[in-house]
DNA sequence: GTGAAAGCGCTAACAG
DNA sequence: CTGTTAGCGCTTTCAC
């Protein structure tokens, strides 16, 4: 009833009447050991309830403990449930647990939990950079062999290994396919802050799009918005101005949320669309959403594969790996811009 | 540059000529300590990038270990992220940090991760049980005092706390906003195997709902299935019955975006379509989709909550904690029953 | 095949 | 204010 001292090795030894070594050398299948004191070892276990300490055994081993640390700004998101759950099937194998936890996008608590990583001696550290963190501090620990993965943005003053989208391509590859189907005035809705590398990037590789089909970069076309209803509002602004767009790229899935949202409202199923990252009901949608989905399952295991590598020895330069984007046509970037105010039917 | 020892207290201790004890009253804020020996601790301290042991620290302080145990059927599900992350902010202040753990939906995983948790003495154990699975086991542990909570369904085998939605009155609650609207036949789509225990209670909801309103219960009008295309495939079923069904109810939102993707399809904008769980894009739909909306951050913080006042000495008996539902009505349970053959005008 | 002793990194309990 | 000793639960090392 009461919280009683839980078993230990030595109460498994003095109950079967042999050393705490021979009850360790059983349960780890370390060294030779009898059948019958096998047996008996085992009974004891059962019977006592024993659970071995895992946190003991560790700090005598001295190695690195069987956790793999991540750092995501926001649990709740399933981009980042994704890649946890992509890592975990990775580093499953190798008998690690996952260790995780939220910096809500902020810089102190990333830095916060790094720490206590760290003083759990985690064997590897993975981490989403919260926007204008910095990871200097990190270097001794990468000095001293702890391998280092920054997901999804790279990380700030440390020179690690990093994965991310291929952002830039991926949304050279959606404008270009909204420029193939005529649209020359193309609209841009990113996330704020703008600075935020995905949402450089992702704005690099509109414009990018833009230059190869020799369309002028026009700055009133590029706005972006913090939330759901900012990204709204931002749609109705850029659909009233004197020479509007006749499609829009939104710049991740939030933002789709408000395009779309507003689009539907203002029966506007002229303005073509395409977002970037996918969405569960991307395909439920009228019209479909077509979008420049991202593979999050793929770049948690990539990034858990470069940090076991590492953790086996792997001394090689830090790199960056770009996990491909995919361009789902569905039926959002379906309408042709028609410059004639010809309003389309209703069904 | 090679994986070097990382310094221990002994070697800050060293460098500063003073003794391991003092260090570590100087890190813990732990007894009083000079000005001056605090400074030069701390100096070695960042000198030598010193990272206290947490481990060691436990295993000597016998206490559980500072962390929150956490197995989930599906890490990519944003329900059971936004749960962990309710459990996060309500721990965080007392310094716990987020253990988690994947299940896969099997019981032996599902025991495997729990085995890995106690071995490294959690000071609380969460899980979401998965289908099948038995946790007699943990009634050991549960009575040496670890604080055990089952999350969105109850466990077997062990009395012990419980936080779970309130899915029957919140499906009552939906049907009868139904049969409000005038609906005497409702289909139900509920999620495959029936025997799960939020189906379960989800079609009691059902059940009691239509009894309050005296209809009958017809098991025609009840299915179920595995996943998106099966709950499409049911529903097309649905409405190929002899007398079909003038409103859908979806057991959750799997379930949702294959009967969505079906009506949409079908143009069925004449069948109401009430949902379990919210959608990211419910209200971006055309109609928007009318829910009984679930508040996982809420169940999160219960039962974190509750785990906390059991740590601290809390010995009342096991309760069931249920997490209110909220009917959110938008415009996808609109449409009136028109046993007519009339179709609604198209604008 | 098994055991005794030492020690992992840290802190409790007692000195001084 | 600071140091010493002992020991957390386990494994290593070496002996038997």
């Amino acid at each position: 009833m009461a919280a009683n001292r839980r078993p230990t090795l030595a109460d498994v030894a003095r109950e079967v009447g042999v050393s705490a070594k021979t009850v360790s050398r059983v349960l780890n299948e370390d060294g030779p050991s009898s059948p019958q004191t096998r047996e008996r070892v085992l009974a004891a276990v059962a019977k006592l309830g024993f659970q071995p300490n895992l946190m003991a055994r560790n700090i005598r081993v001295g190695g690195p403990d069987t956790t793999v640390g991540l750092v995501v700004p926001d649990l709740g998101n399933p981009f980042f449930g994704t890649v946890a759950g992509g890592i975990e099937d990775a580093v499953r194998s190798r008998g690690l647990t996952l260790l995780m936890g939220s910096s809500a996008e902020d810089p102190d608590q990333e830095r916060t939990l790094i720490q206590t990583f760290l003083a759990r001696r985690v064997s590897m550290l993975m981490v989403v950079p919260s926007f204008g963190a910095d990871h200097t501090h990190l270097k001794a620990s990468r000095a001293a062999g702890l391998p280092v993965v920054f997901l999804d943005r790279p990380g700030v003053g440390l020179s690690a290994d990093c994965v991310v989208s291929s952002n830039r391509t991926g949304v050279h590859e959606g404008v270009s396919h909204l420029i193939a189907r005529g649209h020359r005035r193309i609209g841009f809705v990113g996330d704020l802050p703008a600075k935020l590398y995905t949402q450089r990037e992702r704005l690099a590789g509109y414009r990018s799009a833009l230059a190869e089909a020799d369309l002028p970069y026009d700055r009133t076309l590029v706005t972006g918005a913090h939330d759901q209803d900012g990204a709204a509002a931002e749609t109705t602004a850029l659909l009233s101005l004197p020479n509007p767009p006749t499609a829009v790229f939104a710049g991740n899935n939030m933002m789709a949320l408000g395009v779309i949202a507003r689009l539907t409202r203002a029966g506007r199923k002229d303005i073509a669309l395409v977002t970037f990252d996918d969405l569960p009901l991307a395909d439920v949608l009228e019209p479909a959403l077509t979008v420049v989905a991202q593979d999050p399952a793929a770049i948690g295991e990539a990034a858990a594969r470069t940090a076991l590598a590492r953790l086996d020895g792997d001394r090689t330069r830090a790199r960056t790996i770009m996990v491909p984007t995919r361009l789902v046509v569905r039926g959002s970037s379906e309408p042709a811009p028609c410059p004639a105010e010809r309003a389309p039917a209703g069904s």
